[in-house]
RNA sequence: CGGGGUGUAGCGCAGUUGGUAGCGCACCUGGUUUGGGACCAGGUGGUCGCCCGUUCGAGUCGGGUCACCCCGACCA
């Protein structure tokens, strides 16, 4: 066993404290609930920014839908509804008045709600209520449309970032006039998160789809990309539903086609959270801290002067403000560091559990030599460059930092993927996390079998490995292809 | 909702047979420091989760209650 997963007894305390340490999030004292902290949340943005202008390249627009739902809305489509019943807040009165006493509030009971509304779990129903208006013609088609927003699911345990009762996402949801054209859409978006992930947070992906037990409450098919964390475990990251047209027929969006008969409309969505803040901590970092990589890093480059006396500081200061101003010419996010209330070894040790990808120092040793000693985060090596062509170094530098953190958790995942067709076998092997590649004869029943007995799940169907047909590890019945199954977050 | 645990300063904790509140970190002031998480000196900060009881006296004992955490069921 490596390092990493021998730490999976505590790496739930270790994350936690991650989180905390390195100044991403806290607990809210409102249950459940998370606090984003600015550091946190300046990666969040960096990720909304690049899912934007991701999604805006394949035709989406942004708007905005209601946080609350009538509960009527919730309960048209059958399924959808039985998904979610079970972690609904509901809103049921719309005053408070002073109580009897005069020192505090209580509900006031005569302004209780005809119809409860819901806090949106999710937004398929409020939206295509609002499509109904919007489509009557195949030439309203397709409607491509997305929304930055907060969502509340009443869960049992939260995790910060993992899981939590509120928690930031976008959702995408789209109508399109034919089958053929929502199963492509549902497909591209998850091409898109897999190429977001894979691109920007260095975190390679399974792109798959999932079983039918596993499948979003509504959906026909639900598309998945699952990444694996340091000590084995699963973390769905992002997924994308092909509806059909439950929705339409739920919302009766029909639309008059080419030969002006009614259809109804075909539906996707598509959405990614917050947890996938969880998936970069949880896929990158080691015993010092937040590893970031350099394309979502909020601060890509820290220089720290060495020196207490103010003339000291003050001449590395003069001799830094062209290097930044270049830097800064490159594109590149440059914070420079000369508080004089800690000590250069604390501001090491600070960024270093930031995540900061690179370092610069310079004292007056550098001065005289007119040198830099840049340190990498990823790997911990320092060395000492001229300061000539330093902004070019740093550039190229970050460039191979984003490489090499993907290529690390790359080859971690790589050695942790399994096949295996012995049950018992898997039964022990499960234990200390990865991923396996079993077969499986398709049924609910093996499939609630191996969760009861191993707490493991099918994360999905993956795509792209080369399926032969064999026999169901389990029941020995057989089997068109193997499942990827992990125990998962 | 089951099983376990914890509530004492902003955070982490100690508090003996019941005797009126302490340590570390953080914070503030002054000084010396600054190439890997500085040191010295001084200082600010608490109706001990809440209620009731036992007692001359409760952080400590008893009963109740609330909150939070961990392990399950649920889940992006």
């Amino acid at each position: 066993m490596d390092f990493l997963t021998k730490r999976s007894e505590d790496y739930s305390k270790w994350y936690n404290e991650l989180v905390v340490k390195a100044d991403l999030a806290e607990q809210s004292d409102v249950r459940g609930c998370m606090v984003i902290k600015p550091y946190g949340y300046a990666i969040w943005e960096k990720m909304q920014r690049t899912l934007d202008d991701m999604f805006k390249e394949t035709g989406v627009q942004n708007a905005y839908f209601p946080l609350l739902i009538p509960k009527s809305f919730l309960s048209r489509e059958a399924e959808h509804v039985e998904g979610f019943a079970k972690e609904c807040a509901v809103v049921t009165h719309y005053r408070l008045k002073t109580n009897e006493t005069h020192d505090g509030v209580v509900v006031d009971p005569a302004a209780r709600l005809e119809e409860e509304l819901i806090i949106r779990p999710t937004s398929e129903t409020i939206i295509w209520n609002t499509f109904k208006n919007w489509i009557h013609s195949y030439r309203d088609l397709p409607l491509l449309v997305n929304q930055w927003c907060n969502v509340m699911r009443w869960e049992m345990r939260t995790r910060l970032f993992l899981r939590t009762s509120e928690f930031l996402w976008q959702e995408g949801h789209t109508a399109h006039a034919t089958r053929e054209e929502a199963e492509q859409r549902a497909q591209k978006m998850l091409k898109v998160y897999a190429k977001f992930a894979e691109e920007y947070m260095a975190v390679p992906v399974v792109q798959g789809v999932k079983s039918e037990t596993e499948r979003f409450a509504g959906a026909l098919d639900t598309y998945t990309i699952e990444a694996m964390m340091q000590d084995g475990k699963a973390l769905q990251s992002g997924t994308s539903h092909f509806l059909g047209q439950n929705f339409g027929k739920a919302f009766d969006v029909q639309f008059l086609n080419k030969e002006n008969k009614p259809e109804y409309a075909w539906a996707t969505s598509w959405g990614v959270s917050t947890r996938l803040m969880g998936a970069l901590i949880m896929t990158h970092s080691d015993d010092n801290g937040l590893v970031l990589p350099p394309a979502l890093a909020p601060i890509q480059v820290v220089i720290i002067p060495i020196g207490g006396k103010p003339e000291q500081v003050a001449a590395v200061d003069a001799a830094v403000a062209p290097i930044i101003e270049e830097l800064k010419q490159k594109g590149i996010s440059v914070k420079y560091d000369n508080a004089d209330n800690k000590r250069p070894g604390f501001k090491f040790a600070d960024y270093e559990l930031k995540g900061v990808p690179v370092r610069l120092v310079l004292g007056a040793r550098d001065l005289e030599n007119g040198t830099v000693e840049v340190m990498r985060r990823d790997t911990l090596e320092k060395e000492t460059r001229p300061l000539e062509g330093i902004a070019e170094f740093v550039k190229n530098l970050l460039d191979e930092i984003q490489q090499n953190i993907f290529m690390k958790a790359k080859t971690y995942r790589d050695a942790h993927i399994y096949e295996c067709d012995n049950y018992e076998e898997f039964k022990e092997r499960i234990k200390d996390g990865g991923f396996f590649l079993c077969h499986w004869d398709g049924t609910a029943e093996t499939e609630a079998k191996i969760k009861e007995e191993t707490q493991a799940t099918i994360r999905c169907v993956p795509f792209g490995v080369e399926q032969t047909p064999g026999v169901d590890m389990v029941t020995g019945k057989p089997s068109k292809a193997r499942v990827l199954i992990a125990r998962s977050y």
